[in-house]
Formats: C-alpha cells, structure tokens, sequence
DNA sequence: GCTGAAATGCATTCATA
DNA sequence: TATGAATGCATTTCAGC
C-alpha cells in the first residue's frame, strides 16, 4: 500500500485547498484546529512533497465557448516503448487533448478532446490524430453534457 | 456559434490563471499589457460571468496515495428525465466519482472513479454502483498511467 | 510542533485623467 | 476605461513554550 506520510489534518487542508484555493490559511486553520502558522508550514510542505502540483482557476467550458468534450479512444499498431514515447510526446504538444490515459485493455489510449464544435474536432481529427505515425484506429464518442466535474479527490483515508 | 464577450486579453489573462492561480494582478497585468486595477477589474467581470468557476489546488493522485483511476462507462435501462436524474443525483453523492458525461451512442455515462486500489474499485462497484436502480450493465476500463492533465482549456480563439 | 504578535507584501479602492 | 497612490488584509517570520 501506498504510504503517503499524512495524518487527518493533512487530509482536512486538502480537502479545503482543493474546494477553494482562495482560503486564507486563518480560516483552513479555524477549519482543521491548528492557528495560522502551523498550517501555513503544512501546506508549504504538502507543496514541497508534490501533493499539491499547483493551485489554478476552473473555467466553465460552455461560457468560455468550449462547450463540446470528445471522448478518443485510440488504438496503436504497436506497443513499444519509443510507440508509446512519440504518442506521448505528440499529445503532450496539441492543447486540445486536455487528459489522457494509458489504458488496459483493446485499446490503448484514452483521450478528452475539447473544441468548439462539430467542425474544429474533425479538423483536429483529420489533421493531427489521424495523421500521427502509429495510429491503427480511433474511436470516438461525444459527451452531451458534463454531469460532474468534481475538483475533489475522495481523500478519506490513507 | 457561441458568443463569450472576451477579447484576446481577457482569452490571455484565462491562459495565465489556467497555469497558475498564484499569479499576482500584477503579473498577469504585465503579460497581457495592463497594470494591476484594470486586470483585476477584467478578472472579476469574468468572475462574475462565470467564465471562471472557481479557484483550487490540484493535487498529484499517486502522491495522495489515489494511484487508481477506473473508467466505467454505464448503460440504463430507460433514459427518461426521471432516470437521468435519480442518476446524476447519485453521481453528485458519492466522491469516488469526480468526473461524469452523459455520451451519445449505446452507452448512456461515461464516469472517471478514483480509488486507492483494485480492492477499493471492486467494493465501490459492489456496494453502490451496481447496486443503484435503473443500470442495465456497466464496463470497467482501468488507466495504467495518467499520460497528460491539462488544466488549461484550448482557448486561442473565440 | 504549536502559539501569538509584529512586519512584509500583495490586492483593492479611490481620486484623477 | 487606464493609472498610481493609499489603505487594508493575509501571509510569513520570529520569539517563546
């Protein structure tokens, strides 16, 4: 199992940043009973360890006119480290792709692609993925809408 | 073709807290062109719109002892409005899920469930998700590795 | 490792153009 | 609608326990 070195506390602080950075380290103390200075050093060392990667704005898609998110799945002619490396890198590059994942299974990747519409994903679809050396097939699958996004992960226990 | 109201600054300031939330006014002034009331003025209007939805610290899933990310695509038995939502209302209840999309297509959601271990995958399935009224069937597609997790939308244009 | 107070630095407000 | 100065507040640092 994975030790990760966080007592209830950490968790708690966690939980907090990850529902709203903006909270002042008063009020996350107040939350976890610890006064301001502890718990600014626990966050600053959750920071140091990697925990946290960083601290951004959550945009809404749809008001910022990007309202559609496409669901790739991605099959490679082979599987070989240096295959696996150039898709990697190649997503890495392109903005559209927002996450992938390494899948098990058929098929080897997973992607969420986010455009404007219809068109800009075909046109991302003929010019870029397609186009990518290795590529066997691609599948994909619209979302008609996003019925969670949830910027929590369910920190429990550990 | 949907209308946000921003220009390029506003698309540029988006870009820098889509980054990194920390930046100070005047900083984000001093890439977009502007001194510090004016891009704080802009960020608030967007704000206020909610074109930015929120503020929070992304944290490293392995690194919070959650290597686990499962994917379960989920079919229902009918697809009224009732059962959508007795479905959504459960997929806002429970924190293993934190992202949810109704699809086009044969299978009605596409879910992102993020857990410690298999273990902790197959209770989750057994107590709650299998257990929920109205699922005809779901499939688990299990991630080996998280390749990319941009928390930055495609905004170039608009 | 926590507390509480003092100091620094940033965001916000306001007067001005 | 932008600027620049002044105010107010949060974070950080430090002495003490």
């Amino acid at each position: 199992m994975a030790e990760t070195g966080m007592d209830q506390i950490d968790r708690r602080i966690l939980a907090a940043l990850q529902t709203d950075a903006r909270l002042t380290v008063e009020k996350i103390g107040a939350m976890v009973g610890l006064s301001a200075s502890p718990c600014a050093r626990r966050i600053r060392r959750l920071e140091a360890k990697g925990v946290i990667r960083g601290y951004v704005a959550v945009l809404d898609q749809v008001k910022a006119g990007l309202p559609v998110s496409v669901f790739a799945s991605v099959k490679l002619e082979r599987q070989r480290e240096e295959d696996l490396d150039r898709f990697a890198a190649a997503v890495a590059r392109w903005p559209e792709i927002v996450d992938c994942y390494l899948m098990t299974g058929p098929r080897d990747y997973l992607l969420r692609i986010v455009v404007r519409d219809l068109e800009a994903y075909e046109d991302f679809l003929k010019r870029r993925l397609t186009r990518l050396d290795g590529v066997a097939s691609i599948e994909s699958s619209f979302a008609l809408a996003q019925v969670k996004q949830s910027t929590c992960l369910p920190l429990s226990e550990g």
